[in-house]
DNA sequence: TGGAATTATTGACGTATCGTCAAAAAATGT
DNA sequence: ACATTTTTTGACGATACGTCAATAATTCCA
């Protein structure tokens, strides 16, 4: 009993270990840079076992993705449950955002990886259903807040427009922004000295544009962004700025 | 001498049909789909030959990469050229962004793979300043009609903040959109029914967050929308239609 | 506890692709 | 007609994927 259950806690451990083997080389280097046979020898394991855990390279990688995808969802969680108008809120959610990015920047190349056909494609229906799943959920929260602001009268939807009309433009503009963020090597030369805080002008621009009281003119959101860091993202925020 | 030119011009078609023949190995089956052996074989040329070409694969994706970008910034240039209202032009940007993806629905699948660090660094100095001039004058010629508009009194910037910053926010907006909605396999399920008028209305609530007159509420977007497409776009919206 | 049954591990193997380079072929110039 | 330059070729070495039969370790049960 107690040595099966050592060695299932063995495998088990392996797994993460794999992965953590397996994330610098995707970062680093890329697809091409994640090789099988290097995590084997790094672990000192044969291949074999290796692909007892993973069916294939881009397995580990959408492994991955999911382990970042589900650290970002548990922030929007706690963002959503910030105690606040509507508009802070989602204003939290915006600082999940990108709290989520400044501590793993690292994870919208692998987003870039993973959306390649050729790489989806090869993945595990199981695997891909818990990354859909990931998705509905941060769609889900978003929405809510934005149920719960119609509901309080901070907003209010013009006729044909439903409150996914707006998550998805707060999802795009923030996938947009990251995207270029994380790949562009020419930003400051095209003018945007500090994306981050232009990221989240924009948003509010895009709130404002829908009408979601209170206006920008009307609260000062820089602080309450600091407010927020501090009160929900306390760790978070320090782990950013050392 | 005619002979040398003939032989010249052969070189040179060549490149081309190398282009054409690796697109849809590309598109189909992603970066590990196209193979230089495949190319060779099908071309009826020696792999050195290939090679003479292209230094790599990657060139031979950055190079169609910036095929499709010149051809989006075309569009963006005849659409910056439409004469009416500066949210009119500005409009016309969006119809053109949005024409570009629906004529090249697969520029995005290049567009992630190109900006997968493995490839780009891998990728010759020469084209990724051609990639890079491109993404400039796009933003140029959108910065272009944001100026035009603050010259005309359509437009008032707050203070501190720039044209780029507007430019940035559209930049993102529709980065994110069609990424999202080229690499998303359940938008109707998330309950974004028509992706692409949402992204159009997304984009005005933008343009009204930032006070640009006239506000959508003002006029007949979708009656300005099948303007741009007959006068500015008529060839592209056939292509599309049929 | 000992040995059968099950499960996990290994690494050589077949296949595929990359990018190179010396030799062969073609084109060009005199 | 022959020398020089340019272009083309494809065999080659290197690397990596994923497989699988053989081996080792573990578990189970009498």
């Amino acid at each position: 009993m107690s040595t099966q259950s050592r060695k299932q806690r063995e495998i088990q451990e392996r797994e993460q270990r794999i992965l953590e083997t397996a994330w610098p080389l995707l970062i680093e280097q890329g697809y091409l840079g994640l090789s099988m046979d290097r995590i084997a020898e790094t672990l000192q394991y044969s291949k074999g076992t290796i692909y007892n855990h993973f069916s294939c390279k881009e397995e580990i990688i959408i492994a991955l993705a999911i382990q970042t995808t589900e650290k970002r969802t548990r922030l929007f969680e706690r963002a959503a449950a910030f105690r606040g108008t509507s508009r802070e809120r989602i204003h939290a959610i915006g600082s999940a955002a990108t709290i989520f990015v400044q501590l793993f920047p690292d994870h919208f190349k692998l987003e870039h990886i993973i959306r390649s056909s050729s790489i989806w494609e090869k993945t595990s229906e199981k695997r891909r259903t818990i990354m859909r799943s990931c998705e509905r959920r941060c769609m889900g929260i978003v929405g809510g807040i934005v149920r719960d602001a119609i509901a309080h009268a901070d907003l209010t939807l013009d006729d044909g427009i439903v409150p996914e009309d707006l998550v998805f433009g707060l999802w795009s503009i923030s996938v947009g922004a990251f995207s270029i963020i994380t790949t562009s090597d020419q930003l400051v030369e095209l003018g945007i000295q500090e994306p981050f805080e232009t990221y989240r002008q924009n948003v509010h621009r895009l709130l404002d544009g829908f009408g979601w009281r209170p206006l920008s003119a009307d609260y000062d959101s820089v602080a309450v962004d600091d407010r927020i860091r501090a009160e929900v993202f306390p760790e978070e925020f320090r782990a950013i700025s050392a």
